[in-house]
DNA sequence: CCTCTTCCTCTAGTTTATCTAGGGGGGACG
DNA sequence: CGTCCCCCCTAGATAAACTAGAGGAAGAGG
């Protein structure tokens, strides 16, 4: 594990999506997001997030768009597409099935 | 992510980890425990298993035993050593502070 | 006007966990 | 004796995330 582990391995692109499912946003925007509403529990490096970011727009999970931010910087918003929102669907899936099995082992009295 | 994907990532050292704490055993059965109690939610392969815990000897979390198993093979038993469960006590808060963050993004309505 | 800060994007290189795909030895049992 | 199962181990590939940078452009403050 890397010094600082800020994110569970291989949840990264599930909160991503799940964030743009809510609202498309720009990159940055993601970042702030994710560790805003979880309290700054999880941190997003941006050495993580545009990889990811290219990871997902390359799979056609999400599309950007270059427009102008809130803060009037030049920013790219990504949205959602129709194969994102299924892989979503595929990711909280998968989190529930596997979390639950690391819940019911860490359980045993 | 790898093809299969039947851990999450990072999350081996805690299985087994608390898997050791509930009682000493051999590699080959902390994966089949694994294996079992989550039922079959979570598959440790062989090529992850010996490899972690080595690490986890090496860490000094665990200490190996030559011994003799049930079916009266030679086989290396594993118990947990002292640092090795406040190990898993801070491993099992980390899991509990993010896998409830994860959780927080993911019930967003 | 100039400088500094903040916003926002991006990349190269490293680390490390896990998987794939093997090999091997030694009991037990037909 | 052959075969299956138990149990250990390793080399090499894959891929995610981190570290540690660079850089451009807007706005604020002097």
């Amino acid at each position: 594990m890397a010094p600082s582990m800020e994110i569970l391995q291989g949840t990264l692109d599930l909160l991503i999506l799940k964030t743009l499912a809510l609202e498309p946003m720009h990159g940055w925007g993601v970042a702030q997001r994710i560790q805003q509403v979880s309290r700054e529990a999880l941190q997003v490096q941006q050495g993580s997030l545009y990889p990811a970011l290219y990871r997902l727009e390359r799979k056609k999970w999400i599309r950007a768009e270059w427009g102008a931010s809130e803060n009037n910087r030049r920013a790219k918003f990504y949205s959602l597409t129709k194969t994102g929102r299924q892989q979503l669907e595929r990711e909280m899936a998968d989190w529930e099935r596997l979390s639950s099995a690391v819940t019911l082992i860490l359980q045993r009295a």
